[in-house]
DNA sequence: TACCCGTGGCT
DNA sequence: TAGCCAAGGGT
């Protein structure tokens, strides 16, 4: 621990460097919404901000209050979504908005306590919100304050095991004043100064506290747990139109890319594994080349097969797979990037013709 | 705890 | 190129 002068001090030098070097960042504009605040947090959760900024833009467009988000059509927000990752943010994003109206009136509750009980709503993101849009001096950490955190104090201990040790050197210097911009301030640390790799710790109004620092190594903090490797799985994916739409699926359950829109493929198959391909709606297929996509925990390569079908065959096939729904071409958007990429190897085409 | 869950940019 | 990294939550 910290001499409690020390840190009140360090502190206010920290905040007068937000002042003149925070970001100035779309969700930093114009009074503190909760409902902006809300949503910009769960769109950052492990994401970039500028990933997050368009999304950010047009989420607001669409749905400018909570209520209105939560009276929206579940497959136009999903569809809003793709492209950002990690969609059972997007699921929970609806659950949540419908909960706050229906059990909290239309509007969020201030306190960290409640905030977690909502859908989507962990550790980091209720002290967030509790902080940045009530101004409760929550203790906020997130990979950032840690990261400052393992520094400022030396913790050696890798994550996920260190994280008690460094909710512990972060609620040192919680407090009441300006509690909302304090984890903005650390956060903006983190980005500009206090890098994962080769911080600027000469910059840093910090560094007289920080014992990495003094020590000469904050690249060795965090510490973390090595990965588990990635394993390659490979597929085919079958890309039906009739020049103008695309057939897709309604993909179900909470696994991976749940309650988005999908193109027909075949297993997922690790190395080795033979894949199983059955003429997906007894349809001649042409091939093409494989394409590359990276999950969190697998690395996926996959064939395109296309079929090009009349405009009657199109709709027979509609017809006899209840499950499946056409996607105008224009709207590729509305997909998971791993299946957008499958349609966009075939741009070079003029899926129309032929 | 360990694992599941996306994507894009950077090195 | 392969790996790392980015405002995590759920199970």
């Amino acid at each position: 621990m910290k001499d409690a002068a020390l840190v009140s001090r360090l502190r206010a030098d920290l905040l007068a460097w937000y002042d003149g070097h925070g970001r100035d960042l779309p969700w930093r504009k114009g009074a503190r919404d909760p409902y902006r605040v809300w949503l910009s947090e769960v769109m950052l959760q492990q994401t970039t901000t500028a990933h997050a900024a368009p999304y950010y833009a047009r989420f607001l467009e669409l749905w400018p209050t909570v209520a209105d988000l939560a009276a929206a059509d579940d497959g136009a927000v999903m569809a809003q979504w793709a492209g950002l990752g990690y969609y059972a943010r997007a699921r929970r994003l609806l659950e949540c908005a419908r909960a706050v109206v229906r059990d909290h009136g239309g509007r969020f509750p201030d306190r960290e306590d409640a905030l977690l009980k909502l859908p989507g709503f962990g550790p980091y993101t209720a002290a967030a919100v509790a902080a940045i849009a009530f101004d409760h001096p929550a203790n906020v950490v997130d990979g950032n304050i840690e990261r400052v955190m393992t520094r400022l104090y030396a913790i050696a201990t890798p994550l996920p095991a260190g994280r008690s040790e460094v909710r512990q050197a972060s609620a040192q210097w919680v407090m009441a004043q300006r509690a909302g911009d304090w984890p903005q301030a650390l956060m903006d640390l983190a980005n500009q100064v206090c890098r994962p790799k080769s911080p600027l710790c000469l910059l840093c109004p910090l560094n007289a506290a920080c014992v990495a620092f003094r020590a000469g190594d904050p690249d060795r903090y965090p510490a973390k747990l090595a990965k588990a490797p990635k394993p390659r799985r490979h597929g085919v994916v079958f890309v039906v139109t009739d020049g103008v739409s695309v057939i897709v699926e309604r993909r179900e359950g909470k696994g991976l890319l749940g309650g988005m829109l999908g193109l027909p493929h075949s297993d997922w198959q690790a190395e080795g594994g033979e894949v199983a391909v059955k003429h997906m709606f007894d349809l001649t297929y042409q091939t093409f080349g494989a394409y590359e996509h990276v999950f969190t925990h697998f690395a996926l390569t996959q064939e395109v097969w296309l079929a090009r079908v009349s405009v009657d065959d199109f709709s027979d096939v509609l017809r006899r797979h209840n499950a499946y729904q056409a996607l105008p071409l224009a709207e590729v958007k509305a997909l998971p990037t791993v299946f957008a990429k499958a349609l966009k190897s075939l741009l070079s085409l003029d899926l129309a013709a032929g």
